[in-house]
DNA sequence: ACGGCGACTGGAAGCGGTTCCGGTCCCGCC
DNA sequence: GGCGGGACCGGAACCGCTTCCAGTCGCCGT
């Protein structure tokens, strides 16, 4: 037992007693420079030995290494947060940076202010990058040039920045073929915020199915959220009551649309089908199980964050992950 | 639009432009000193106009305050940061501490070797405090000094370190007692894992609350997670058949028990009623609705954060927030 | 034997802020 | 009118670390 905290012991310190400068000791700490195998050993096993450990703050200001990779994720208000999706980005991004010694951050970015977060960060030297998630173009254009470098994109692609995404334009595609397939002629869409760029590609994709099939589109807007799939569910009844399907963009509004539809007496599949897109936990054990196309989130993030450690400096591009359909009991 | 990232402008540049030293200038920007009005009003003028930001970095060195507050959770591995709970106390201490102009970082503490991290936490003077989660009575007790004024614990508690958590004693006792009550005779709990001290409380209730009604106890083991609910189930009957209730410490391994039980055909709540603790949202979509316990982690977050930043030195001592019964179907 | 080169080291200069300390200057008061 | 005191300012030290630079030393080549 030797933890708890004296007073804090500086690379001064064990220089002192290890009978080098501090230079030295730096040197044989962090192998940045030259350093006799003798003196490395020796200064070592003092730093070990009084337990010292380097104050990454001093570090960062003169090394501008930073010692976290933040989270970024933008939206309306807070919430955002608390959310099961970043919840699986944030555990896989804190598994890999961990990895190599860093810590993970987490960050909201207002919406319709997100400049001075991000200027915010940017001069931060304690953030070794950043990861954007929910992200928009716009934002990814506005990057502060000092971040350009080190941030990558979960979502939203841009000409400067790794952007990686699921696929979701197939996945979307082959969940609405299969409501199609067993079917289904009035098939509505709960989508995702307007402001958000990357489920573009889902209600593309879904209006493009379900046209090709010769069927209306009848889209209504959601933010995501479970509330979006109740009040999104009431919407799509009022202005079409005879929709024998929902798709959703994702799986809790899915699981709110689901609940919404037997409470007023609807039967799931029966009357209404209910798909979604996520495969999250709880899309298994909804009654009844959720019908939902797979979405590779820790995948994602492992290449996210990977690529904000590794590449400092790649260009833009996409790299997209599959989706596949899962079939349960709802469609 | 002038935020993209020119060369840094730090405050020698503020100062110099200003007409005025470095040191006056920031006593000017952080009225931390005597200030004349209209210095005092050119500075910031400059300094905005510039678009000034101090470097939290250098400001913590010298300062010693930091600026973030990390939220730590112990267990096993990091997929402990993977948790619904968890990500609701993150967003709370996210809105309480950025309602300071704080950020939060969130860091995974082995179970099995916490104090290098906390070590680590301690020296680095960017975290204003820390936020402690289903930690142990033993790392409390071990916290670096440096860190003692500036932790609080959601969970656990220790005479040094102030403490939060639901009362989850008397959320069981209403729990299984409403099992009781509603003719249950054989009801079996699966607990949390053996090492978090702070279930306890709730196994105790389930034991005594169960002895009480003349019933027997029948505990096994589980660590939170929906995996355990299953695999629980499995034991439970296993080794008593007859068991006609079940009662998990949380709403995560309650749905994996609710799953099992009706894979293996059993009517619930008919055959084996299902009841468990928190009343996260996919409680309310299961089929059948689970019943539970309620559990306010935002207000207890919201009031660990307030801790952590506004109460640097109080002793220990844990507050209890209420836990009240939420009656769906499933039990 | 000597010049040169490379490995190694220590001194010192920062990094970008905050804060102590001493110096002006102006005010009010005796 | 002299003086104490407070407001305000600038110089400089400092937080703990990295890194540039110049200097020492041993070793090799010729």
């Amino acid at each position: 037992m030797d933890h708890p905290g004296r007073p804090p012991v500086t690379l001064e310190h064990v220089a002192r007693a290890a009978g080098v400068s501090r230079a030295t000791a730096s040197r044989a700490l962090t192998g940045s420079g030259p350093s006799a195998a003798g003196t490395r050993e020796r200064v070592q096993a003092v730093a070990e030995q009084l337990g010292y450990v380097a104050d990454p703050v001093a570090r960062a200001l003169v090394s501008g290494r930073g010692t976290r990779v933040v989270v970024a994720v933008t939206g309306m208000t807070a919430d955002v947060l608390d959310d099961a999706y970043l919840a699986r980005v944030v555990t896989t991004t804190a598994r890999v940076s961990g990895a190599e010694g860093l810590g993970v951050a987490l960050q909201w970015l207002p919406l319709d202010r997100p400049w001075p977060t991000l200027e915010q960060l940017s001069r931060d030297r304690t953030v070794a990058g950043a990861v954007l998630v929910n992200t928009t173009a716009a934002v990814l254009a506005g990057l502060p040039r000092s971040l350009r470098g080190r941030a990558v994109s979960i979502g939203a692609s841009s000409p400067d920045v790794p952007a990686f995404d699921v696929d979701n334009g197939h996945g979307v595609r082959v969940a609405v073929s299969h409501l199609v397939r067993s079917g289904r002629r009035r098939i509505a869409m709960i989508t995702g915020p307007a402001w958000l760029s990357c489920p573009e590609a889902g209600e593309a994709s879904y209006a493009a199915t379900v046209r090709a099939a010769g069927l209306p589109v009848r889209m209504v807007p959601g933010d995501f959220t479970v509330a979006a799939g109740r009040a999104g569910v009431h919407e799509v009844l009022r202005r079409w009551p005879d929709t024998d399907a929902v798709y959703a963009v994702c799986d809790d509004t899915a699981l709110g649309a689901l609940a919404v539809l037997q409470e007023l007496g609807r039967q799931v599949p029966g009357d209404v089908a209910v798909a979604g897109f996520d495969d999250v936990p709880a899309a298994a054990s909804s009654g009844p199980g959720l019908t939902t196309a797979t979405h590779p989130v820790e995948q994602i993030a492992a290449a996210a964050a990977h690529a904000v450690l590794h590449r400092p400096d790649r260009g833009g591009g996409v790299t997209r992950f599959p989706s596949e359909l899962v079939v349960r009991a709802s469609a």
